[in-house]
RNA sequence: GGGGAAGUGUCGGAACUGGCAGACGAGCAUGAUUUAGGAUCAUGUGCCGAAAGGCGUGGGGGUUCAAAUCCCCCCUUCCCCA
């Protein structure tokens, strides 16, 4: 039976087989070592494009070379499935939610199933069904009932068009909304937080994990953990209680230098503050700033202004008057809400004080610095001047003096700031979990107790077009009974970020069916946590931050007894075309399926893999891809045509070849270099083809060489190597068939090329046995006529040699 | 402005701890074969040069017997943050 490759064909044909046997079918079995395999789950947009499947086939091919390797591998897949877009669909088409994301999830599934990768979908999660949310909401229990989760009031960045909040991830630089683009504004609501600030410290530890340096730095710079010192400023003024206004600074060292004093206009004590005159002048302000979006207030391009309120604070240390003022640049969230400002040494200060006119007095002596007025802020080293006692001092034994100083007379001391900012968890939207939380006029804050949950989304929502949450108004959802005193309460109409969702969806996967836990013990045991987990480094602080945060609390609550989920991550790049990243509106989008009709699953995960290293991204080439189809296609024929032994003598070179490129695959596959793993195999492919035409081998060689060849390739072609395993005989399934395992001794050259290079310039080749000796090759290279050509009348002063690669004579 | 990654043939990309630059694939060229197909096979393909040879990894300098690889300066591109 010979026939051609038709992909196609036996695509199918092997996919629904290994659907029947339940081939990839995985079970704890605590006799094999485990192997937990994780790629992010998509978002349920409807459609698998090529993006997913650079991110989806690599690794399936990474966890199939695990499981040949005799591991029990867990490579699972599920669905992110609640979010803004299914909410959209309703609100534009009509079309409720749930079905909306059904459908999608069901399209999505077929595609996935078309990658031919291991995934066991007994074990799918999908996010959005109540057995999934329930549990979702009893972990938002558990954190409240551990002091994690608390309600507070905020300003927060509101989308009028959606209506809703944002989380600052979700703002884009230009400080629209990331979804409709529509200008996002400041808003105060009352809001559900989890503590992540708890954890700021532990955030930024990654000891013991695998993690790429650039996302855990990205990581480092998201919690901003800055090291300073809290200073008071003494406040003495009729309309206040409070005596004091406290700043945090990096630089206690320029204390002495203050000359005014700057506080967020959301300030609290500003009302009180501002005098009569100043009164509209800073009310006027404090609207203006409202409109402005945190962004574009730190902007550097954007010129630094602010409003005197007319009030005074005491610069404890020296004594001075220093004038308040608010400036946007000044944010309430960060730090105390108010800083101390140092012209002299500070760049943005030393802008508003030449705006406005106010002193600047240096502190910190600039290299030969003769008492002139500063041209910039000099924010450099020196030497403290005009300080009082601290004169003299550098500024680094300052910053310790003046903080020891500060701190012994009980105004201020040490401290540590965090740019992190406590997980704003609530969502004005219909489509996520709804919060399990009762509002009652007696008891106040009530949890919905566990044996209620889940708290369902009503199905009877209506969707306007203002984008309001229907939760709001459903009656039915809305009105309820206290657990407590069983009196009137209302419910809690936000429902949660999807990032909570995706905090502990791999821990769903190890026991996706347990009804009466999220999980089971065991399971996670025997699991987590995840060996290799891959995605897109668009999530290095978003959801990385918070799974890593939600594991940590679940650890402190004792539900798990690891604190990081997963051991080692990787993130591949972007597959673009045309030079440019795929979008509808440029028309370069590559539609997976088209290829997978036309040449096969195997040839796009192939090529995909192939086109250029996992983790930089590739460009999409149609010629390229065709390569790959080629390749498989000459392949095919070496495999089915019949093998004619001219030789009867086994071939020490064939064996190094075979052993060498073991090596290398296996290698390859374990750094996750796919793409020369893939030429290794070409490489060794295109040898056989040359050992076929010369029949070199003995037929039980070549029997030998194709069965390793088709092993090696099977986890990146699952496909064309079982059909060819059948083919030549062989028993099913090649996917249950043990990884090969090379010998050392056999991958080493016996014959080495020696290279001969005079003053570094290559000049000879010397083939040499392995055992060569540094004499031996001396001698021979001194006796090669071309060497003597250029040696002639030199001497030679110096013999370089390194062993097994190359020999330098340097001559003069 | 700060942080990170990267610049290698016509293109995607190889090159282990410094040791033959350009593996593998694409493209192109020539030839073979064929019931003109985006098939298959063979050969060639960094640049200059007739050749000998010379020059070549963004640019400039340095270390070294030897640099794509290490060090310094500069330029460009991309990503993240402000």
């Amino acid at each position: 039976m010979t026939t051609d490759y038709n992909p196609k064909a036996i695509e199918k044909k092997w996919q629904n087989r290994w659907a029947e046997d339940g081939l990839y079918e995985v079970n704890e079995d605590s006799s094999k070592p485990k192997w937990y395999a994780l790629t992010m789950f998509p978002y349920t947009s409807g459609d698998l494009h090529i993006g997913h499947w650079y991110a989806m086939a690599p690794s399936d091919v990474h966890a199939r070379f695990k499981r040949m390797q005799g591991f029990n591998v867990l490579h699972p897949m599920g669905f992110d499935a609640f979010g803004l877009p299914a909410e959209n669909a309703a609100i534009q088409r009509g079309i409720h939610p749930y079905k909306w994301t059904m459908q999608n999830v069901e399209n999505m599934r077929r595609q996935l199933k078309s990658i031919g990768a291991i995934y066991d979908w007994r074990r799918e999660v999908i996010t959005c069904q109540p057995k999934y949310y329930k549990w979702t909401q009893w972990f938002f229990l558990k954190l409240y009932q551990n002091g994690l989760a608390y309600r507070g009031k905020a300003p927060v960045n509101w989308c009028p068009n959606c209506q809703t909040v944002l989380a600052n991830e979700q703002v884009l630089g230009s400080g629209g909304c990331e979804r409709c683009s529509a200008v996002v504004i400041r808003r105060d609501l009352e809001q559900w937080f989890f503590r992540i600030t708890k954890y700021a410290d532990e955030l930024m530890q990654h000891e013991g994990i695998d993690w790429p340096e650039r996302i855990k730095i990205m990581q480092n710079h998201w919690v901003g953990r800055s090291d300073g010192t809290e200073i008071s400023f003494s406040l003495d003024h009729q309309a206040v209680n409070e005596s004091e206004i406290r700043v945090f600074t990096t630089r206690p060292d320029t204390t002495f230098g203050v000359t005014f004093m700057v506080l967020a206009p959301e300030h609290s004590l500003v009302t009180q503050l501002t005098t009569s005159e100043k009164k509209a002048e800073v009310e006027a302000y404090i609207a203006k700033s409202r409109r402005l979006t945190e962004i574009e207030r730190l902007s550097t391009e954007k010129e630094k202004d602010g409003v005197f309120t007319g009030a005074y604070v005491t610069n404890r240390l020296n004594g001075d008057k220093v004038p308040i003022w608010i400036a946007d640049y000044v944010l309430l969230g960060y730090g105390t809400g108010a800083v101390m400002a140092v012209p002299a040494h500070d760049e943005r200060d030393f802008a508003f004080a030449k705006k406005y006119n106010l002193p600047i007095r240096v502190v910190i002596a600039p290299p030969d610095w003769q008492g002139q007025d500063l041209e910039e802020a000099y924010i450099g080293s020196g030497t403290m001047i005009n300080s009082g006692q601290f004169d003299g001092l550098s500024d680094e034994k300052g910053i310790e003096a003046i903080s020891d100083f500060l701190a012994e007379r009980g105004w201020g001391g040490r401290t540590v700031s965090y740019k992190l900012r406590d997980w704003l968890i609530s969502r004005q939207r219909y489509w996520g979990a709804p919060i399990p939380i009762i509002y009652c006029d007696g008891c106040g804050i009530v949890p919905v107790p566990e044996k209620e949950l889940p708290v369902l989304l009503p199905e009877d929502a209506e969707f306007k077009p203002t984008g309001e949450s229907p939760l709001k108004y459903n009656e039915q959802f809305v009105n309820t009974t206290c657990p407590q005193c069983s009196g009137k309460a209302k419910r809690e109409t936000d429902t949660m970020d999807t990032f909570m969702c995706s905090s502990w969806y791999f821990l769903r996967y190890t026991s996706p069916n347990t009804d009466n836990m999220p999980f089971d013990e065991n399971n996670i045991r025997y699991w987590m946590p995840v060996d290799l987990y891959t995605g897109g480094a668009e999530h290095a602080v978003m959801h990385l931050l918070y799974a890593r945060f939600f594991t940590k609390a679940i650890r402190d609550i004792e539900l798990v007894e690891f604190s990081e989920p997963f051991n080692r991550l990787f993130n591949q790049g972007i597959i673009i075309a045309q030079k440019q990243k795929m979008s509808k509106s440029k028309g370069n989008v590559v539609n997976p399926d088209a290829y997978v009709g036309e040449l096969g699953a195997d040839a796009v995960r192939t090529y995909l893999m192939f086109v250029a290293p996992w983790e930089q991204g590739g460009e999409w080439n149609d010629s390229g891809i065709s390569g790959i189809s080629r390749w498989f296609n000459r392949l095919w024929k070496l495999v089915i045509n019949n093998y004619k032994a001219k030789n009867e003598n086994t071939n020490k070179e064939l064996k190094r070849k075979l052993h060498q490129t073991i090596k290398k695959v296996t290698d390859n596959l374990e750094a996750i270099r796919f793409n020369t793993m893939i030429s290794t195999l070409m490489e060794f492919t295109n040898y056989l083809g040359t050992i076929k035409k010369a029949g070199s081998i003995t037929a039980g060689e070549w029997r030998q060489s194709v069965e390793t060849l088709l092993v090696l390739l099977a986890p990146t072609a699952p496909h064309l190597t079982e059909e060819l395993w059948q083919r030549i005989g062989n028993s099913y399934s090649i996917h249950n068939h043990p990884w090969p395992v090379w010998d050392e001794e056999l991958t080493k050259d016996e014959v080495i090329t020696l290279v001969i290079q005079i003053n570094g310039k290559m000049r000879d080749k010397l083939l040499a046995p392995a055992s060569i000796t540094e004499e031996e090759a001396r001698h021979l290279t001194l006796s090669r006529q071309k060497v003597k050509t250029y040696i002639d009348d030199k001497t030679i002063t110096k013999f370089i040699y390194i062993p097994k690669r190359l020999i330098n004579l340097v001559v003069k």
